[in-house]
RNA sequence: GCUGGGAUGGCGGAAUUGGUAGACGCCCAGGACUUAAAAUCCUGUGCCUUUAGGGGCGUGCGGGUUCGAUUCCCGCUCCCAGCACCA
């Protein structure tokens, strides 16, 4: 995933592109031909921030900071096409966002329309479904709100179904948990749409449901207070009615606040409607449990089968008819027993104490009676549709992307309007629309570029008469949308990319990034792409086959508990004590006031960071790199700790100092080469350890694991530095074991730690060109040479293990049967007593049991 | 509350997917080198127990399957993340 220019690098960069960098060393040094790129999400709101804060522009802002990530990402030494960079704030990508967006124009995948959006106060910026997915602002966590403002959407959910079902293409490459999040977020629930007649009144109010097989239960029809019909019926109600409902709609109006459980609550409003089943009449209540923006704002009421029904139903005393059994035959002490007679004379869920929401088999409900709830949902379904009072349906959490932003900083939306010919889009040929140089920042949340007159000021182009354009920019998330394919081609000035170009690459082979865009950017990216191969653009639909998500990189951080929250940055003005277990036990700052501490993500604004470039000063990027890839496994949140870098690094002068202590002996004996008659069985371990580390590197390499490489590598390390025989001393066949040690140490080094390696290359290899020069390639692993001599087998005597036998790999069971029974420790537990079985795992384990 | 993931030494974490638990590294202790320190090297390092050889216990807790369970099954506890009345 491409970095947003914030101007300054932070580790979770480093882990990240450390990753990503390794993967594809590893892959050039297999042999592949890899397109390793980077670009800039360089639109977006902190730029603007900048402008209203401290009166910079924000492209200047945007290119300085651009240029200081480009170094620090240099200085660790990322190995990308930097020929192939794109920056989004470009017009010669952006126009292409514009394109994009004419073409969904043209597909009837882009419209306007007016509607509440969701709003962020602390940020006066407008944000997506999902960028106020939880009630909360992605960027500053602050809550959302509402207001009504026109803006542009692109239809997401004319490909919900797609991207559901697709999601069966990727899944194997995928964490599962985005996934899930994904399909959570889509939401699609299969059920039926009702419509209950309102008594006395041509109008109707439609529900939703997922279990039409329990309307026989319904003891009410519950709206939310926002509901058409309550306003339509508003002048009918009493007053104390009236001021509830109002009540209601104050409280559904303010932010999400999860900390406090929201309470039932709701009226009565007087209204009867007819359940069209039962014929029963039902009263309408406003419930503040239910939501204007899921389904249809309306719900049917049945508390013995749905919680929230049931706790509403408790609170108003209203009544509980169940009408669903459990399949099985209930147990005597269940159902019948337990239920209190009402009213209604049906048997009731009172006594019960919670709602059964399993299916079952349906009983009080007429005709309906005795079928089975899959049954039941799928005929009582039928029969409303052939009685036009319902039908079956399927609904979705999943709502178009709003892309209006009433921001300077992004992509001009192509649209302009025209007194005459209303809404025209922009001619392909006039793209790109260019951002003009500047404009007044407020911050205030109104759009930057309607106070420019140069910008909007425009003609028509199909009527050619005066005309305005559209001043808002699009969402930031359209420019990472795509952009990885820019990368193929990022030079096309006609088309975003050529679509045959672009096929030799993509769909990408493996996307790295945090699991926090599981339902932002990576749901666009997969709709954006769906819509590219309606476009003809690619062929495929997904355009990332596998995803690595990175745990994110925390930090230990302060509070002063008086200031508020203010941070410190340790350790210069923080004394910390730890218990034996390293955990915090205080914190006092130099001032002498006890702080506050707990785990934070790390960034340098908080305080808790700790800046790349320091690092790389103090201990070397290769180091630095090495450490953080090996520290934990990259899917694991890394909490940073120090101490650990000083393993790296002694480590890095290991592998320096063993190169050093062999290369004169290797690089002068370059002749010396295996099959000499005395071939020792040190040089014969010494090139299994190293064959079996080959195989373990790149199996896991293969794997994505990049913890358990770099400890293959540090054992190979310290196989070499165990080698009995001096330099000097060394056969023919121990220069050759030790060179290939050494070689494909140092290769199998370089995804990790690519400058130490390439020094160690050209020196050990005795002439000046390194790695790259010499097209160098992973080590071929010779399973031959891997195999050992001898191998260890365990003995156990009835599972505990009690002795070890040195066996040929080839040994029969028979043999090692007979071995484990001459061994002394063995025959210890076995003298005096009878055998009962023996089990022989070849070349695994021997486990005798015995009895008495 | 629902959903998903997890729990292995003082710490980060290994374990060929049912076969020697604790690789590798950090920390810590002891030693060598040094006038001394740093660096480096060596040794030890799961817990309990034993003079020693050794013995016992041990992968969150309780059960089960198996010759054998960190791994599979059932039931709990706790932690982390996501969602937040989704009808």
């Amino acid at each position: 995933m491409l970095p947003y220019p914030s101007g300054n690098l932070h580790m979770g960069h480093v882990r990240n592109y450390s990753a990503g960098d390794a993967l594809a060393w590893y892959k050039r040094l297999k042999g592949f031909n890899v397109l390793h790129p980077i670009g800039w999400d360089s639109f977006g709101q902190p730029a603007e921030d900048a402008a209203v804060k401290r009166g910079v522009n924000p492209r200047t802002w945007t290119e300085e900071n651009i240029e200081i990530m480009r170094g620090q990402l240099q200085r660790i030494g990322v190995s990308c096409d930097w020929r192939r960079q794109m920056y989004a704030h470009t017009p010669e990508y952006y126009k292409f966002d514009q394109w994009f967006f004419l073409k969904m124009y043209e597909m009837g995948l882009a419209y306007k329309k007016k509607t509440q959006v969701n709003w962020c106060e602390h940020d006066q910026a407008t944000l997506s479904n999902e960028q106020a997915s939880g009630g909360i602002c992605w960027r500053c966590g602050n809550p959302v709100t509402k207001k009504d403002l026109e803006q542009w959407f692109l239809k997401t959910t004319a490909y919900t179904d797609q991207l559901l079902d697709d999601m069966a293409e990727i899944e194997a490459g995928w964490p599962a948990n985005v996934l899930k999040r994904q399909s959570d977020w889509i939401g699609r629930s299969e059920g039926a749409f009702v419509k209950f007649d309102v008594k006395g009144s041509d109008e109707r109010i439609e529900v939703f449901t997922t279990r039409i097989d329990t309307i026989y239960g319904a003891n009410a029809v519950v709206v939310a207070a926002e509901h058409p019909i309550v306003e339509a019926k508003l002048a009918m109600m009493s007053a104390n009615v009236v001021a509830k409902i109002a009540a209601i709609r104050a409280e559904n109006a303010k932010p999400t606040d999860h900390e406090t459980e929201i309470k039932k609550d709701g009226i009565d409003t007087g209204l009867k409607a007819i359940n069209p089943f039962s014929g029963e009449e039902l009263s309408v209540w406003v419930g503040n449990y239910v939501m204007m923006d899921y389904g249809t704002g309306a719900v049917m009421s049945v508390p013995a089968h749905d919680e929230r029904d049931f706790d509403f139903a408790k609170k108003f005393g209203l009544p509980m008819v169940m009408v669903i059994e459990t399949k099985a035959e209930p147990p005597a002490s269940a159902g019948g027993t337990n239920v209190e007679s009402h009213s209604t004379s049906k048997p009731t869920a009172h006594a019960v104490g919670s709602a059964f929401t399993d299916y079952g088999v349906m009983v009080n409900s007429g005709e309906w009676s005795g079928k089975t709830s899959e049954d039941g949902k799928r005929e009582m379904a039928e029969y409303a549709e052939k009685h036009e009072f319902g039908r079956a349906a399927t609904t979705y959490r999943l709502r178009d992307w709003g892309i209006s932003r009433q921001r300077f900083w992004g992509s001009p939306i192509p649209i302009i309007y025209c007194d005459k010919c209303g809404v025209v889009p922009e001619k392909f040929e006039n793209l790109p629309v260019r951002l003009p140089d500047t404009a007044p920042f407020t911050g205030t949340g109104e759009s930057p570029l309607a106070k420019v007159p140069e910008f909007y000021e425009t003609t028509c182009p199909k009527c050619d008469g005066p005309a305005k354009r559209d001043t808002d920019t699009m969402d930031t998330f359209v420019d990472s949308s795509w952009y990885y394919f820019r990368y193929t081609d990022p030079q096309n000035e006609v088309l975003p990319f050529d679509t045959e170009t672009a096929a030799y690459w993509t769909p990408v082979d493996q996307y790295i990034g945090g699991d926090d865009h599981a339902v932002m950017h990576l749901i666009y990216a997969r709709f954006w792409t769906k819509v590219m191969r309606d476009l003809g653009l690619v062929k495929f639909n997904e355009p990332f086959k596998r995803l690595l998500t990175q745990g994110m990189v925390v930090g230990e951080t302060f509070f002063d508990d008086e200031t508020g929250k203010k941070v410190y940055h340790m350790p210069d003005k923080v004394t910390v004590t730890r218990d034996a277990k390293g955990k915090i036990t205080s914190a006092v700052s130099t001032e002498g006031k006890t702080l506050k501490y707990g785990i934070e993500r790390m960034s340098k604004s908080k305080g808790n960071g700790v800046d790349p470039d320091e690092m790389i000063e103090i201990y070397g990027a290769d180091a630095a790199r090495l450490f953080v890839m090996f520290a934990a496994p990259i899917e694991n949140e890394l909490v940073w700790n120090e101490a650990g870098i000083e393993g790296a690094v002694r480590f890095l002068q290991r592998v320096w100092r063993l190169v050093g202590s062999w290369r004169l002996a290797v690089g002068s004996r370059q002749s010396a080469v295996v099959g000499s008659e005395e071939s020792s069985a040190e040089a014969r371990k010494l090139r299994r350890k190293t064959h079996q580390t080959i195989k373990r590197v790149s199996d896991n390499f293969e794997s994505l694991q990049f913890n358990t490489p770099v400890a293959a590598l540090m054992e190979l390390s310290n196989a070499i530095g165990d080698f009995p025989v001096e330099p000097d001393n060394a056969s023919d066949d121990e220069i050759f074991a030790v060179r290939e040690a050494l070689t494909s140490l140092v290769l199998m080094l370089t995804p990790f730690s690519p400058h130490t390696a390439e020094e160690l290359f050209s020196v050990l290899i005795g002439n000046e060109k390194g790695i790259v020069a010499n097209d160098a390639r992973f080590s071929e692993y010779s399973e031959e040479l891997a195999k050992a001599d001898e191998i260890e087998i365990p003995v156990q005597v009835n599972g505990k293990l009690r002795s070890r036998l040195m066996a040929l790999p080839e040994a029969s069971n028979e043999e090692l049967e007979a071995m484990a029974f001459a061994d002394e420790k063995v025959r210890e537990y076995t003298d005096g007593k009878e055998v009962v079985k023996v089990v022989v795992v070849p070349k695994r384990l021997v486990n005798i049991v015995v009895k008495g």
